[in-house]
DNA sequence: GTAATTGGTTACGTATAGGTAACTACTATA
DNA sequence: TATAGTAGTTACCTATACGTAACCAATTAC
């Protein structure tokens, strides 16, 4: 009974730290964009095609300051040449998205295309 | 390279849809708390020892709306006899929970307890 | 009869998340 | 020389998420 209870608020510990990082509508998709290699501010910008540069320049910091990305400034010659790519943290991300997305998948089959829609 | 494009928009779409459910401060962990069994409104306050009635009226409605959860009023005599339980649809949940409990777990491990801290 | 518990609701306020639009500085291309 | 693309920044505004506090109706316990 009482471990039943301590396991629970350790989970919701767990659910708070996780949740702390990847909150937002923006910060999931983004590190969705750079599963697929490394790219540029312009480039998750067309990946993600309704994200003001605002908002994608916010949270890239904020991702970085999680250390979830790194951003690089290759070739100091030019200066718009910036790459964004994933951390080994970030990386460690792909078993929970890839069931996030397995779960949207199985969500739009079960709700939304048979119109119960919400 | 246009297939890898293609299923990137697919991912993205699959985690907007995903994202979209449990989204908010309180979601998860109200689905955390429910899957150690059925639960009465209080009984989910409790857990969630820092969430207002306000707010955890207000999850439940959207949850059961989504068909993640179902409230039951069992023995029409007695008023205040609630429960509330995950639908088969809320249980389908469990493994992206895991997943983002070991990541939250991880995470504090490799950023919170070194100090590191954003 | 009164207090406590159950399951909430309502009104109100604040804070932050997010949107819009315009602008910057530098580089490359035509 | 003008135009477009690079990577953002800034100011301003709105919407909504969330918090606080008080309240309600019914039931049960003392």
């Amino acid at each position: 009974m009482k471990q039943k209870e301590q396991l629970c608020q350790f989970k919701l510990m767990a659910s708070r730290d996780a949740l702390e990082v990847i909150q937002g509508k923006w910060r999931i998709p983004i590190i969705i964009s750079l599963t697929y290699g490394n790219k540029r501010f312009g480039e998750i910008q067309r990946d993600i095609t309704d994200i003001s540069p605002k908002m994608l320049s916010q949270e890239l910091k904020a991702l970085e300051a999680y250390k979830i990305i790194s951003r690089t400034h290759y070739d100091r010659e030019r200066v718009s040449n910036v790459e964004y790519s994933l951390t080994t943290l970030g990386q460690s991300l792909h078993k929970l998205l890839e069931e996030l997305l397995n779960w949207g998948v199985f969500f739009r089959n079960e709700i939304v295309n048979k119109n119960i829609t919400p």
